[in-house]
DNA sequence: CTCATGGCGATACACTGTATTTCTGGGATA
DNA sequence: TATCCCAGAAATACAGTGTATCGCCATGAG
């Protein structure tokens, strides 16, 4: 029995942290969707048992607070503008597009509070972008009215989007002529202006109807502002 | 063998249809949230098997998609008022209670596109509110605008109340009290904005605050509709 | 060299959504 | 009336899930 013969001592398991495992959670769900993040899997890609994970965290949907916490500091520019206005656009595109790296998010986001270093951090940005232009119970007001405006459009955005890749058309096609459904409804005459809509509405990309109407919120923002600044 | 010995003949299996179907996943999901709502649950309360669903639906997914359409119902207004200010807030509103009566609404809301029936007309009462007072590019862009800021509040007002629920403690003694991490992390003065926020802003109720954020976006929509009405 | 212990893997459990197979009662036909 | 057939319900099956528990074993201390 040489040396060659006996198989060498199973390699000592590689040490893991929580950046290891919300980086493997997050390339499965960059593959694969939410769903197919399971303990297993994020597991497995470490060459560890499922229960292993739990010394780490306690539950799943912690898991996901780490993962949305992560994502988050994609979200956080580098450095902010003086211009208030500018600031939170930035802050919205940059969610907007973070979004559309890691469409999972669009599930997540809004549904818990965001608690982690960088989703404070990315609070931290917002309310900084106005401070000092309000009272501060004006300020927390405003960053939670955009924050509701582009969080709500960005979820939308990405259930359309959605829609129309697993019919293959775009939103326009399937509502118009492919969704036989659609089609059938709006015969009927019952909803006149949603068939108006869809019929004469011009097709506007989903970029440009984000920030048309986060523009409209900045205004309204911007009105508020003005008013007494305290 | 009398008759007495032979038991009754099993009961013929009862109707079902998916109205039926729906009101238990929707009573399931009232009493238990969502992830309470099994197809073997909804089959049970039914006295059917898992299998016997399948015929009125095709998916879990489905199901949900039928759910939400169905208390899309509870938030169509009876009669629109003349004020299309008025109809949105209405909308908004009624969207908001219902989601507090049916929590688990807030995880769908927004998720995928409501193209049931009930659904349709919502949106067609939406639309309806302020046609004729725009472009109907323009009407689009509004009715997207302020459902995505009521959309987005009500599921971050949720979030919250679910968190405050988990702890026990109101929002405001969670963050500046209990909440160990989030004291802590306040304490380290890399959110001065944030900190200043929790603890020197005022608390106001949810519905306020909801209600003041909703009155912001419908300004920003006036400003636009008295624009160009083309 | 022995022992204790902390951490890991294996095992187990109750449950999920859904595919497939098996059964059965009632209607159609002879 | 007796037979067949078949729609549709039920049972079974399967692969997978999150998580609790158990037993082992390698590494450090004594």
């Amino acid at each position: 029995m040489t040396v060659w013969d006996r198989p060498e001592p199973p390699a000592r398991p590689v040490p893991l942290d929580r950046e290891r495992i919300v980086a493997a959670a997050i390339a499965l769900a960059d593959e694969g969707g939410l769903e197919a993040v399971s303990l297993r899997k994020v597991a497995g890609r470490l060459n560890a048992g499922p229960m292993r994970l739990y010394g780490y965290i306690s539950t799943k949907e912690e898991l996901f607070d780490l993962m949305v916490d992560e994502v988050h500091a994609e979200i956080l520019p580098e450095e902010q503008p003086g211009d208030w206005r500018e600031a939170l656009r930035i802050i919205a595109h940059r969610t907007r597009q973070t979004v559309l790296r890691h469409e999972w998010l669009a599930e997540l986001l809004g549904g818990r509070p965001t608690l982690g270093p960088n989703g404070l951090a990315v609070t931290e940005a917002k309310l900084a972008a106005l401070d000092g232009l309000a009272d501060i119970d004006t300020v927390m007001r405003a960053v939670e009215t955009v924050s509701a405006y582009f969080t709500g459009a960005i979820r939308r955005e990405i259930a359309n989007l959605r829609a129309e890749r697993a019919t293959g058309l775009s939103k326009r096609d399937w509502q118009r002529a492919s969704g036989p459904h659609v089609t059938r409804v709006l015969a009927t005459g019952r909803f006149p202006t949603l068939a108006k809509a869809v019929y004469d509405g011009t097709e506007v990309d989903a970029e440009a109807s984000f920030a048309t109407g986060l523009d409209w919120v900045l205004d309204a923002v911007a009105v508020k502002l003005t008013r007494p600044p305290t």
